[in-house]
RNA sequence: GGCUCGUUGGUCAAGCGGCUAAGACAUCAGCCUCUCACGCUGAAAACAUGGGUUCGAUUCCCGUACGAGUCACCA
């Protein structure tokens, strides 16, 4: 059975990255109707931020990445955090050591920087390597402070193959001795990951690309238990665009790029997730880019993942929100619209037309607030604004003389839905020997104080209502 | 700097020895229209570079350039 993880380590946010990565992870295990397991590497105790693991379970929940181990959820390979499991890890630590492959290291965190100031690219001399058993049983019962370290093979080479990249071969003498375990009696990533994927039968690890080159330090840990090697699926980086036009690894400087963050401003969960399944992975044959959950599933396959890393791309996931906010039907818009209007709705509009007016020309819920503002208040505007060359308008006596007749047919309207308006407005053009455009243009100036506004004259009136109607165009006239 | 990986339009990308080199976003133009948006139609826009291999390279191999990642008691 196919068996992946997704392991953030707890820092508070949810990078959109790490989420892609959650989601290959999850569409790869159930793709096969595998299983899918969520495992907290908080091995780093002085990084540790409060509620983290809250973010991560709740952007899974919200997203629909669920999974079938974790914290909470349980299962048969618990616990699901690592700090839970440090016995553990000592525990296969010491096999190692006992095994050869692994030595204790008594050096002291200042020898060890005085070695990296020195020589950068050397890394740790392999001081304690070959230390004696009587200086190591000395050391140890007296209580000097020590790591594990990997004892990487000095000759030769080692590979594996990545489902993403192929072949990955490094020279051993690359390798460092890695720590496995830290002083403070906790593992590293490079150790607990290994032992956790065994133990927890994890089929595909499935990780970003930065962890291409340290991959062999790892293979040689599972050869040294004997245990067999699981695939490795590595996925291309994601990349931000800089002002000066290079890109770097995504990050804050870019914007928001968290999910949080992109909910926060308005994007929908489902549109962020058919963003992303996108950003370094394609169908196999498709007609569409528009994917749910369910049909990524179906669809994904590791041999559509890319190599080269994908810069992301703002617009395009604005666009897909986009697409996702105008397919929602009204109520599910008016909902999630609700949490986004900060502004206080007066009795007058008729806020359910005029969120439907505005629902096609978002793009994110953010906007929502500034969009609907002229509703509310009437925007100072000059006169100048009626005209326009289309309709050929270019003298304000024909905008009196519209908004003078429009004025008396709409005092005389009393039902303000869009149909009667049209329909009271209409005659008007034939009246003055203008265009219905023309007509419908003066009006929606005057009661929009807007150039460009969501919806049409009829529409906004609909929307402001017959009082507020009459006022603007009231307001217009005197400004003429 | 060493090592590893990558390189198709501005961006995401299809392509897996022979094609007028798909599609999407963005851009521009036109249509539709009660302005805008939506929608529709169309346009412009790419195989980093030099060598091979081959009847034939975007596709395979090597070099170069450029980019990225990695060299922690962080993950």
């Amino acid at each position: 059975m196919t068996v992946t993880r997704f392991a953030p380590s707890p820092t508070g946010y949810m990078h959109i990255g790490n989420l892609r990565t959650a989601l290959y992870s999850y569409l790869i295990a159930k793709h096969d109707d595998g299983n899918f397991i969520l495992r907290i590497e908080d091995t780093d105790r002085e990084r540790l931020v409060e509620g983290a693991t809250d973010v991560i379970k709740s952007t899974l929940a919200i997203t629909g990445l669920n999974y079938d181990e974790g914290p909470e959820v349980g299962g048969e390979h618990g616990p699901y955090v690592q700090s839970e499991r440090k016995a553990i890890y000592m525990e296969y630590a010491k096999k190692l050591v006992d095994m050869g492959y692994a030595y204790y290291c008594f050096c002291t965190k200042e020898r060890l920087e005085e070695l990296h100031s020195e020589d950068a690219t050397g890394g740790y001399d392999r001081h304690c390597r070959n230390l004696s058993k009587e200086e190591i049983e000395k050391n140890l019962a007296s209580g000097i402070p020590f790591v594990i370290r990997q004892k990487m093979p000095l000759e030769g080479t080692t590979s594996y193959v990545d489902s993403v990249f192929g072949e990955i071969s490094m020279n051993n003498s690359e390798l460092q001795d890695q720590i496995l375990m830290k002083a403070d009696g906790y593992p590293t990533y490079n150790f607990a990951h290994v032992i956790d994927d065994y133990l927890m039968g994890v089929t595909h690890v499935v990780r970003g690309s930065e962890y291409l080159t340290s991959t062999p330090k790892y293979v040689l840990l599972y050869d040294a238990f004997g245990w067999e090697r699981p695939n490795y699926v590595h996925l291309p980086l994601l990349m931000g665009k800089n002002e000066d036009g290079s890109v770097s690894k995504l990050s804050k400087r870019h914007g928001a790029v968290s999910f949080q963050d992109l909910v926060r401003d308005g994007y929908l969960p489902e549109a962020i997730i058919n963003y992303i399944a996108l950003l370094g992975w394609c169908p196999k044959q498709s007609e569409t880019e528009f994917f749910t959950l369910d049909e990524l599933k179906t669809l994904f396959t590791i041999d559509g993942v890319s190599k080269s890393p994908a810069v992301f791309d703002f617009e395009k996931l604005l666009w897909f929100n986009g697409e996702y906010i105008h397919k929602l039907d009204d109520e599910k818009f008016y909902e999630l619209s609700k949490e986004f209007i900060k502004t206080s709705i007066p009795a007058n509009i008729n806020k359910d037309r005029m969120l439907t007016l505005l629902k096609t020309r978002v793009s994110k819920l953010s906007e929502l607030d500034e969009k609907m503002e002229f509703f509310i208040n009437l925007p100072e505007y000059e006169k100048e604004l009626f005209f326009n060359k289309k309709n050929k308008i270019s003298d304000l006596g024909v905008v009196k003389t519209v908004l003078e007749a429009a004025l008396e047919v709409l005092s005389d309207t009393n039902s303000f839905d869009n149909d009667t308006l049209f329909n009271s407005l209409m005659p008007l053009s034939e009246k003055l020997g203008m265009k219905t455009g023309a007509i419908m243009w003066c009006v929606r100036i005057a009661v929009s104080g807007m150039a460009a506004t969501p919806g049409g004259a009829t529409e906004i009136m609909e929307v402001i209502g017959k009082d507020e109607t009459l006022s603007r165009i009231g307001k217009a006239l005197a400004k003429l």
